[in-house]
DNA sequence: CAATAAATGATTGACGCCTATCATTTTGAC
DNA sequence: GTCAAAATGATAGGCGTCAATCATTTATTG
């Protein structure tokens, strides 16, 4: 038996098409009886709208923008990517994606390319948020037009955007700091390495991560690197020399190039000690670390997943659905060498139906 | 400006609706100057079939059934709870999916249930494989009927179904024996525990496992549990007291009542130094074990995963569409207490629009 | 050039739902 | 019982595509 349609359900309730249809999209002017009726025959006949002819006839469809910075690092580099596959895929669900890449850490351009979201009539904003006034405002503006906005990877304040989709960066620290406990098990002397404990992310990492050390486990001064990749080679190399006796390392931020130059150098020297490594982010030059045995472990805040969320999550908003309690939580995956999920293989499939 | 049609690209062929049709369709019968002509306007205006309004002018929809074991185990528990979530999400893609259960171990009760499934006008079928004749057998005949065959998480010879979809059971191996390795680095005493070697996954994770780890770590001779948790109990009991500097155990297979029993005791005893405990499959009894602090990491296979690529795969073959080069390949995930995903919250969210 | 085949155009009724209009019936108030 | 208000019925056109029919034009062949 094929699925009901709204006809099906119209006999059951023994009431006419449009009254049916009145009391689905709730349209006003029915008796109590006719809809408890027709509700009565949803559930009957196991009546589920076709969501798909729904659309057709309303015409809809999702206009969204992702404004993400650009240049920015390998990691926004993956989100972009994500951004464009899933704009491939999701056409086909009559919702149309636009990446506009923005300056990085200027928060004006993301201002002024917030104001420029004005007057296009969009379903929802998403971004990589800046702390300032005029972004705030620009927000503001868009949520009081209508807009959704959601913030992806940096958050803004809590009542200022729709959601925040973003790694759980506390559970990334605390899932570092256990491999590093597992693999210090009788003890051992550790690094850390951030960008800056002025980012919430880092310090929130750092956090979680000191949290589930052991006191065994000696944790050295934490190195700020500031994007400086020349002065972090130099900081590790000395540490290394320093504390021969160094197990592990832990680089909080992104901007892993120093470190790994440094690592090249150890290698060479003791390869069968080195201290275990862990860095955040599986982009491309991480990948290939790991599997040359650089590094030992990658966590990693998924982009793909991010932004899969994020697009679903401006699609039930803007339906005027409610998201489930805690949405946006991004736990982090840890991988090895050996549990490396697979590359993105070039561009998006065509799928033409024969 | 709206997302073109095919009324648009016909135009802009300057061909009728009529033509441009039978080209997108490939319906035969025009020429060749005409497809090009078409073809040209397709791209020229990024033209793509709205796959929504095709679907609902043919009326199509797939019908799909599971057949998983029933009573065994919590895996299987959760598999058939990811087809139920699923079965409620793909409804809206016309996509209707029966689950039935089948009695575990039961080749014959497979065979009937794969040929019960011979006229009922299936689009494809997803099996959880048993190796028998009969088996076999009825898969061919299904797929000699044009039904596509799938087996999950156990396969049968490559040939006789159209897709395995199913852990890389080396890798997960793997994976373990890397984490066991960065516990160990100083050496150490290890106990694997499996169900039987002669199933092959636990044989491929076994080797997987063993393939990574450092000479410095000793492999005692694996305990073979044949799912009696009283004689696992006992034997992990006895190891742990014959080598009381063992420094980690590996379970590789399901089953684990016997050994979560065992490291009970231990804890009491010994709770600054026990070994560290890696399980499989993150089912709710483990969750607990590692929030617990019981165990320390968990390899999972990802249900939820795996049946949603089974439902792509299926719709994917089902309309003739080949699937990706190494397809169906799950690569395992890594869990501490730290990064746990999140639990499925009750029923499937009714999502009614207004 | 006629006869045939091939290619193209024109059009139509689904598919399931949305939105709107207008006519008709039922209800409630007085 | 009258009259307005409320509820219901009936119906139509459209969303973009599919699948089919039939008429018409163009190309091919001898």
């Amino acid at each position: 038996m094929r699925k009901p349609t709204l006809m099906d359900v119209a006999a059951a309730a023994g009431v006419s098409y449009a009254t049916a249809d009145r009391v689905l999209n709730s349209r006003g002017g029915v008796a109590e009886k006719s809809v408890l009726r027709v509700m009565t025959a949803i559930d009957q006949l196991g009546y589920k709208r076709d969501v798909t002819a729904a659309n057709l006839a309303r015409g809809r469809s999702y206009d969204f923008v992702f404004l993400i910075p650009s240049q920015a690092g390998a990691f926004f580099n993956e989100l972009r990517a994500a951004v464009r596959r899933e704009a491939h895929v999701r056409i086909n669900d009559r919702i149309a994606i636009t990446l506009e890449e923005v300056r990085a850490f200027d928060a004006d351009r993301l201002a002024d390319a917030l104001e420029a979201c004005r007057d296009r009539n969009l379903a929802g904003v998403c971004l990589v948020a800046i702390n300032s006034t005029r972004v705030r405002a620009a927000v503001q503006a868009l949520r009081a037009n209508g807009v959704v906005v959601l913030t992806l990877v940096a958050d803004t304040q809590a009542d200022s955007r729709d959601a925040y989709i973003g790694l759980d960066n506390l559970a990334a620290g605390r899932t570092v700091g256990r491999l590093m406990s597992l693999a210090n098990r009788d003890g051992g002397v550790v690094l850390p390495i951030a960008g800056s404990l002025d980012a919430v992310d880092h310090a929130q990492r750092y956090a979680g991560f000191l949290e589930v050390l052991p006191k065994a486990v000696t944790v050295l001064p934490l190195i700020e690197t500031f994007d400086r990749s020349e002065d972090v080679a130099e900081a590790v190399r000395k540490t290394i020399n320093s504390h021969p006796n160094l197990s592990g390392i832990y680089s909080i931020g992104a901007g892993h190039n120093g470190l790994l130059a440094a690592l090249g150098g150890i290698s060479d020297t003791a390869p069968n000690h080195r201290p275990v490594v862990i860095l955040h982010d599986l982009v491309d030059h991480v990948r290939t670390a790991l599997n040359g045995g650089l590094i030992d472990a990658v966590i990693d805040q998924k982009p793909d997943d991010q932004i899969a969320m994020a697009l679903d999550a401006m699609k039930s908003l803007s339906d005027g659905d409610p998201l489930p309690p805690n949405f946006g939580t991004i736990v982090p995956s840890l991988y090895f060498q050996d549990n490396l999920p697979p590359v993105h293989t070039g561009g998006p499939i065509e799928s033409q139906t024969s």
